[in-house]
DNA sequence: TGTGAAATTGATAATTATTATCAAAATGTG
DNA sequence: CACATTTTGATAATAATTATCAATTTCACA
């Protein structure tokens, strides 16, 4: 029962270990953004003993491998979601000014690839840029802080 | 021979001083995306004698009167660049995931806003998000990281 | 199935970017 | 031009992340 990520780990020339594991067992059943010191209390909360830098470690080698996305938020720390292959599982963020709240979004989606085949044609033609992944983030006013800015 | 964006201070009941005309003075002449600590160089080699505490605030300030624009390209700083209120001066960012190079790039922006005010609409109805800005972040691999790669 | 070279980990020190503090200086309104 | 208020500078404090290195674990191969 090899779970499909593990042949990226051969790729790689990185080893299967149970901390690597739960890493990423906690991101399937979280299916949220996580900070590094989220991710280390959620491995805590497992029986998972495990260090902080490790965290750390295993955060940034799961990115360069592809298997998560890192994501900022303005907020000082670093973020970390699963990349998810499927197209109509990918999505961006919706960051309000006034209460930092972040909202996931995944509208738009075929229409979205579309415009963004375009452009990253073009992108490729006139700086020679390769892309490999993008992300869009709104930043605006939330339901409840437009709430407030009216009264 | 007040500046256009003088009117914002009044707005924010905030005072002009010479550190933050010193301040956008390089945003305008250098036209690019600066740390708080380049900016603090570049204030430093314009016989500018300030207190980089004092950077930090007024980047801070001028981004929250909306005349900076703050992002980040994932290697632990922010920086800062002039927001353009003419729609052909709005930009991007290419960041290669290898040596970390970040390139702007201002393509397809007719198309790029009319496709962003069709996915804006959609935020309102669906999250009631009110959008006042938005940045795009293509990742990837730059030219020349492309060649390193391929040998 | 056991062995050993190489990778991984934990504890914690070090580093880096940013924010807080507070007395002194500067601003601009009346 | 005086004074209430804001801004600034020097630096201490904080917070997130990275580096160090000895001990432990992994896995390819015998």
């Amino acid at each position: 029962m090899r779970k499909t990520w593990e042949k990226q780990f051969d790729y790689f020339n990185k080893r299967v270990t149970p901390h690597r594991r739960a890493i990423i067992e906690i991101f399937e059943e979280e299916n949220r953004h996580l900070s590094a010191e989220e991710v280390y209390m959620l491995l805590k909360k497992k029986e998972e003993k495990v260090g902080i830098a490790t965290v750390y470690r295993n955060l940034d080698l799961l990115s360069q491998m592809g298997l998560l996305h890192r994501v900022n938020f303005g907020d000082g720390k670093e973020y970390y979601e699963m990349t998810r292959v499927l197209p109509g599982e990918h999505h961006h963020h919706l960051i309000c000014t006034k209460c930092g709240k972040v909202v996931d979004y995944s509208e738009l989606v075929g229409e979205e690839h579309e415009f963004l085949n375009r452009l990253e044609k073009k992108l490729s033609n006139k700086y020679g840029f390769l892309t490999q992944s993008h992300q869009i983030y709104f930043y605006g006013l939330c339901e409840d802080c437009q709430l407030i800015c009216e009264s």
